[in-house]
DNA sequence: GTGAAAGCGCTAACAG
DNA sequence: CTGTTAGCGCTTTCAC
């Protein structure tokens, strides 16, 4: 407990080599006993237990990879740390950890460049399989030379046409398709604005798609205000741009964060909702039950599309499934409620 | 691109004993060249870089953990995957991807055992460093042995008082403090709750103590509603708990989601804000600063916090470090607002 | 200034 | 049934 002067002392780790020694075996059998591989005597598993109790043995997993050529981890590239992935990532870590696999978290940050680098550490990382939200078109044929060296790739919640990889999406153009088709058909609404649509967004894309198909559909004008990046100065800009329209009688919103904006602005010029002004929100936070109208909204369940896409990567990890790729197109649930 | 009925071929990777043999020098060469470990000549060098392009190498970490027993990894564990949580992994995210490390993610779900597994997970990959958000007194132990055997440690959001290891803590008893006093003197109210207490939850306790030592500094009653767990059948009795409470003139948050409860169930009830009941919040999300009234807050700069925490880890990795634990208490600024 | 060779801790043939 | 042995791909003394 006393120090040398020099600082901590290191205690070396156990390897496997000091429990068969201690054990009075062979490396080879407290491999095969750790990993259950062979069958190995009930005499020398009793000693093997008691040696590893002894050194408080853990196994040593780099050493592990580098043999076995694989690492018992998965990597997951967002292309933001944003609330909008974390029941993804609860799914997924659940999985992950059941399994006792690891999962490496790396972002993006829509960026191009950096969605490589982070890509080619996971790779060198030997990972054995990716969950990735593709931020562009451009990698496509990187990833599909990762897959071509083992390496098992899921793309979750965005799809790139041109990469031959697994995916689970969620159907966002039919949803909101509906939901502006509800407006009109179920609520009598003429004028349905889609609230806070961002070019930059490859989902929005698919977003402004449905909702045009729907008012095309209806015989309605369409009516969509755009919006940028998700900084405070653009939100704000948004709030008072929303807050002086008020030619419009259904607001589709495309994000939970415009939602918001859009039920703060008519609550506070006292717009009644939904007589004056109907609206559909995306996204089912807790509150929206919660709060007076209780709000309709469009929910997809993420939870569950983050553990579609973990049980796809580990169909193919665990060579479970070996065929052309699965595409999985999640409904998106409209909620009615109240607004 | 033909497949062989066997289904896909795997491409083995390149070696530095390719890129040596294709440069026509050592792997000792390549290796001093790559890491910078001494001096290579420009002309081998060019030969390398050539070799290396051509190849498409990339070295494999593994066999360099393996070598180095230590992994360019640190891990990341925190209670829940919660929205909490994303300011400081952000901030970690960051600074981890920028020093080429990459971050190991796991959740303990509040449940000593399984954080006592995902400690041995990390230490079993060799992780050079752990974040930890403890979520019990128990592992301490287990903890100092991970020191002990040369993994940095810093805890982050909690503070384990038997544990020596670097903490980052936000000085919530004191922000709660100042709150309660701020209503108190500032706004002179009289009858001020203490609302959403957890029991269960460490950092609550301090809240409440933060609260309770500010009533008897000013001569008031404790008036405290308690919660307990984070689901919508909970959150919904509070909810309409809190809505027949009409004997306080001042409401202190504990958490983000209280403080939404608390506001809709005011503004459900028409209590006009501040004039009736005040309000402080916790947290500061963008759309407090949008609504009308706009709340005051307590705010933790959780950014800051995963900064300054990841900044003392790699003070210890990289050795800048080695004497007594630190302990950075970081203040949490109340904003004052309208409400 | 550069190469040869040993070894990190583990697994998997192959013997016995 | 269990032990011996040969690497996995990299870094690093130690020679040249």
């Amino acid at each position: 407990m006393v120090g040398d002067g020099t600082g901590k002392e290191i205690k070396k780790l156990p390897t496997s080599e000091d429990v068969a020694q201690l054990a009075g075996v062979s490396r080879a059998t407290v491999s095969a006993y750790i990993n259950g591989r062979r069958y190995v005597s009930d005499k020398l598993k009793k000693k093997i237990d008691r040696a590893i109790d002894i050194l408080n043995y853990t196994p040593n997993e780099i050493a592990r990879s580098l043999k076995l050529q694989s690492n018992k981890a998965i990597g997951l590239l967002i292309p933001v740390l944003s609330k909008f992935y974390l029941p993804m990532m609860r799914s997924i870590n659940e999985k992950v950890h059941d399994l006792g696999y690891t999962m490496i978290l790396g972002s993006s940050e829509e960026d191009l460049q950096r969605e490589k680098e982070v890509l080619r550490v996971f790779t060198s990382k030997k990972v054995s399989g990716i969950l990735v939200v593709p931020c562009s078109y451009k990698n496509a044929r990187y990833i599909e030379q990762l897959q071509d060296s083992g390496i098992a790739v899921v793309q979750l919640n965005r799809k790139l046409d041109r990469l031959e990889a697994d995916s689970v999406v969620s159907d966002t153009n039919g949803a909101i398709h509906n939901a502006t088709v509800h407006m009109v058909k179920a609520r009598n609404k003429k004028r349905v604005m889609l609230m806070g649509y961002n070019p930059a967004v490859i989902a929005d894309l698919d977003k402004r798609a449905g909702y045009l198909s729907a008012v095309e559909e209806c015989g309605l004008e369409a009516l969509i205000m755009e919006t940028a990046a998700h900084d405070p100065g653009e939100l704000a800009k948004l709030f008072s741009a929303f807050s002086s329209e008020n030619s419009v009688d259904g607001v589709i919103c495309t994000t939970r964060t415009n939602m918001e904006v859009a039920l703060q602005s008519l609550k506070n010029r006292g717009v009644r909702i939904p007589e004056e002004v109907s609206v559909i929100g995306y996204d089912d936070p807790i509150w929206t039950s919660l709060v007076d109208p209780k709000v309709t909204v469009i929910s997809e369940d993420r939870y569950k599309m983050g553990d579609q896409a973990v049980n796809l990567l580990f169909d193919r990890i665990e060579g479970r499934y070996t065929g052309e790729p699965k595409h999985i197109l999640m409904d998106a649930e409209l909620i009615l409620r109240e607004s």
